[in-house]
DNA sequence: GCCGCTGGTGATCAGGCGATAATCTACACG
DNA sequence: CGTGTAGATTATCGCCTGATCACCAGCGGC
């Protein structure tokens, strides 16, 4: 139970630099994903079979070992192929928005990832703050932009999207995200399975989209009409 | 900067019992919301002006005081009135929809609590366990259940709820909570204000249940039927 | 076989942390 | 104005934790 990982009893002493450092990022990723930055050097120690102090042959303080962990996970796991998918414009927006969440779960939203993101998002460090950035210009403009052509609405190089329809994007991706969230970070029993789960987000943006944008885009500046009975709710009461 | 919340230089020394506990226990939850459960007492007891042996008058350890923290924000915020406002069906079902989920965000979805029960989920304490549990309970089978009505379907006390449909409702409450996540944790700045994306949110669970829905409770056990062109997915092929 | 280079270990330091015990002092009461 | 009670502080203990340094040992070159 304490003393898993550990094939040998006796770990083959002496490697090769490059490679006793793949080790230690390895498990790094593991240990500080379950436990939080506050974990220990001593036992991410114990858990590779190696003595403490030789972590510090290989990082100079736990910080930077940190950093390379955060390096490792959070940048190199973005697959420039995903781009020329959503771009492919011979299928449909359905299949290629289902089949990249599908790679995208698969190599992304994964245990040790989603811990290690939320870990940062707390702490406050620089680190998911970039990663956003980079999802929202390599994915979500993008997808804000397939679906404009999709629904036969202006370019989006013509008219740039608006806030209001990255947020649309951003409810896609928040909602399998949080069902990650539910299943890793929670633990929590999750009912139905992932690919169905892609499919329904998919199906919602597809079928809530056209409505809203084109309310949003026809209508310009003049605040979205309420479109039903409602005993209009007075806005910006957001904060009491 | 750091000695911010003292009013006066010199703390009002010789409190009564019930309110310096009280004093502890609010800074306590900003505390810890901030900083995770890592932080130190004695850090706790410089934002209070007190000395840090004196949070051990009021709170046997740490960990007691904690819990009391947990206690004071998971427990006791769930307000018994919104169980009447979801089931009022004498207002259409996305008006009480919108109103339960303003009222609900202004009270529960605010930093500390959005922080605080991160941390615990991460920590693995069965804390956000239990609210979850809570939560399907006292909202989402709820919501299901007004769902059917809103739709016709078999009643709920007939044909229990299906795991696929409180999928739907998670999709309308993380959808939502998402949101202040990105908001409280990642502090990013987030562009559409609340209420609009509340009715975004309910309109998208209104519009796209009832064809989910119908298709799963007429198909009974059936694969639910793939609705158009697409290249046909293999399921179950969630983790490589 | 010896020797030096370098991966790896044992011992230890300095500061930080939760927690405790002895002491002080503000306030109510006579 | 004295005095006891209890809120609050000072001093400190014991342990943990990141980091350092002197030393050991496996392995290739001569």
């Amino acid at each position: 139970m304490g003393t898993n990982r550990a094939k040998p009893k006796r770990p083959s002493r002496r490697l090769l630099p490059g490679e006793r450092e793949k080790l230690i990022v390895g498990e790094a990723i593991r240990f500080f994903s379950e436990v939080g930055f506050s974990g220990q050097t001593r036992e991410l120690s114990r858990r590779l079979g190696i003595t403490q102090p030789l972590l510090y042959r290989y990082f100079p303080s736990k910080r930077a070992l940190l950093e390379r962990v955060y390096r490792e996970v959070f940048l190199g796991r973005w697959d420039p192929a995903w781009r020329t998918l959503l771009e492919d414009r011979s299928r449909p927006l359905r299949a290629r928005l289902i089949e990249f969440y599908r790679r995208y779960t698969a190599v992304v939203f994964r245990p040790e990832w989603i811990r290690l993101y939320m870990y940062a998002g707390l702490a406050g460090t620089g680190f998911n703050r970039r990663y956003i950035d980079m999802l929202e210009k390599q994915l979500l403009q993008r997808i804000c932009a397939e679906l404009r052509v999709e629904l036969g609405l202006p370019d989006s190089r013509r008219a740039p999207i608006s806030p209001f329809e990255m947020e649309l994007a951003w409810d896609l991706h928040g909602g399998i995200f949080y069902y990650c969230v539910r299943k890793f970070i929670y633990g929590s029993r999750v009912h139905e399975d992932l690919p169905a789960l892609i499919e329904h987000a998919v199906d919602s943006l597809l079928l809530g989209a056209p409505r809203v944008l084109s309310d949003q885009l026809r209508a310009g500046r003049s605040k979205k009409i309420s479109r039903d009975k409602l005993p209009a709710p007075r806005r910006r009461q957001e904060r009491t």
